[in-house]
DNA sequence: AAATGTTACGAAAACGGTTTCGTGTTAATA
DNA sequence: TATTAACACGAAACCGTTTTCGTAACATTT
């Protein structure tokens, strides 16, 4: 048990000042040769590293930046953190993630809490219950102190910030155009409600696509779950009443579910329905059969997020342009698609 | 743009003392109604929040907890995560997530930095190239300075500290426990090499489990890949030289493939050959069909190592007494057995 | 009236660094 | 020899808190 030593053990070892020790450590031209060799010696000897929180409290600055996520135990928002952790350690950052687990309270206590010094920027995707209430308030108040945010995927326009997403309605145009290029007509679209700001844009693609390939809308097609929950019996009764022959659904749980539900009708897939589903995740890959996928480049949405953080953390300008970038989706072909 | 407001900034205003302010800000007996009323109204109204830098400082506590996990993008590990979440928020404690990326260097960089004053107690679970280097410095420095120590999951018996493993002896022995009791006799076992803890350990049980049911255990119904990745032709050759009837897999993944493959090769699972796959996750749910499961309780875990810490962090006892946790796993039978 | 006790607050040290500025010593210049 | 410049280092302020201790003003006791 040897505690932590510090400049002024180094100090009174040595017997110098304080501030010659921290100068030679920073290898200062004002020392001598022979003392910074004397106590660059002695540091290395004493494993000395300096105390992060006291560098932090003196420059004001953590190179810490702070991530909020809606849920950790989800493979999309964890392929987020690797492209964020992947940047900011390469730039010298520090990744401090935090979970609001789809809840308003903890998404303002763990923003609160990060705010307090802990970090020099933010990078969020706002949590469910946050966009129901649609409030703000504590993301403004953190901005208004000059903190930098980007939001990337569940974003909003209520705040003026970077912000990072995917562009969802051309993942879903490119899924129908896939559907009907292979002589599908009937499409389903399985989606949850429209306050997940994603869901929307989803849904808006996939009537944009239908209006572009003249294919008549059929509300009925379209299967709206009140939650990202599965619910069996709404499966059900969908597939019963409804003929259709392509389903895109607003995520890889969905359309495993369906396609079970499919393969005990005794449809065969691809050939009597086809299957797409958002997210190209690990189901995707494994199902059977392996799922076609529009991949949403999570690592590369966190790599651009860390990427505009940094750069607004690193210069001081007062100048407020925001940019939103978006990225493209990309299909990918499997084996439940012609 | 309302920069952050400190307590100088309050002693200013009111004309009174920092130490007033801070006192009166955490209602301290010593100083008057009246003057708590006014500085706590002015600090509502400022939206006061200490800097938690500094009170880390002072305090020589962070109430945060650093978690150095291998990989992110992995079921088990944020299932961990959110265990630990859940007790530390609990107890008011912040959790910082840093990823080793299954890489020694990385796990070193984040422990260092993490250790110089940003956590007041770790938990962590080794990264794979550190199980193979076999070397511990940058643990053992941890530990030797005093600060908390809980592993997890992938854990070493050359340091001493607190550890939460789950009986992977145990959970092998429930699977083939599971194939001998509905009638299998020819009992594969699908694995990597002794040199991830959790591997040994199955190997282990699983050798048990036969020598048990008096089942001649043959080496060759052991496969042992190199990695974790899937080798098709391994898998390939292993399927098409030998006879079983059932087959552990120590993950997921290759449970998966290995069902594909047997799917492919005209045989019934269950009935004609049985699977069970280490690790409960989202696959095993989602499989086709779906795959009995040996559960982790990573959730569980999780709890429990934050437990140990906090415990640990909170009494400065300097008695090193080590206590290791073992849970038991469960098995969460499914379609892919009788 | 003198001694003692409360009350309510402020000064200052401390946490562990960084950084500016001042200064005593020596060496170079006039 | 007197002046100046370069060198090498230390004192002290500072970041934003917490906390100990001292004390002025007033109230209470003998």
């Amino acid at each position: 048990m040897k505690p932590k030593i510090t400049l002024k053990d180094i100090a009174r070892e040595l017997e110098v000042s304080i501030s010659t020790v921290s100068k030679a450590l920073k290898n200062s031209e004002e020392i001598s040769r022979d003392t910074k060799d004397k106590i660059q010696a002695f540091a290395k000897l004493y494993n000395y590293k300096p105390n992060n929180i006291a560098v932090s409290l003196k420059n004001r600055r953590t190179k810490n930046i702070g991530v909020i996520i809606p849920d950790i135990v989800h493979h999309f928002f964890t392929t987020v953190i690797r492209g964020i952790e992947k940047y900011a350690n390469a730039k010298g950052y520090n990744v401090l993630v935090c979970v609001s687990n789809e809840g308003y309270e903890r998404e303002v206590i763990n923003m609160e809490l990060l705010a307090n010094g802990s970090i020099d920027g933010f990078i969020m995707s706002l949590s469910t219950e946050t966009q129901q209430k649609n409030d703000y308030n504590h993301i403004k108040e953190v901005t208004d102190q000059g903190i930098p945010l980007v939001m990337f995927d569940r974003v909003t326009n209520r705040i003026n910030c970077d912000k990072v997403v995917i562009d969802d309605v051309q993942g879903a145009f490119l899924a129908v155009k896939k559907f009907v290029e292979s002589g599908k007509k009937k499409i389903a679209l399985i989606t949850t409600d429209d306050y997940l700001s994603v869901g929307k844009a989803r849904t808006d693609g996939y009537k944009k696509a239908l209006a572009h390939y003249n294919i008549p809308l059929e509300e009925s097609l379209i299967l709206k779950l009140p939650s990202m929950e599965v619910e069996a019996t709404a499966f059900d009764t969908f597939f019963k009443t409804q003929v259709v022959d392509a389903v895109l659904c607003v995520n890889e749980i969905f359309a495993i579910h369906a396609m079970r539900l499919v393969h005990g009708m005794d449809k065969r897939i691809p050939e009597d329905i086809s299957f797409i589903g958002f997210t190209d995740g690990l189901l995707s890959k494994f199902a059977m059969p392996s799922l076609t996928a529009i991949a949403q480049h999570g690592e590369l949405m966190g790599e651009e997020a860390a990427r505009m953080l940094i750069e607004k953390v690193e210069t001081e300008s007062e100048e407020e342009t925001f940019i939103t970038t978006v990225l493209e989706p990309t299909l990918i072909e499997r084996a439940s698609t012609l």
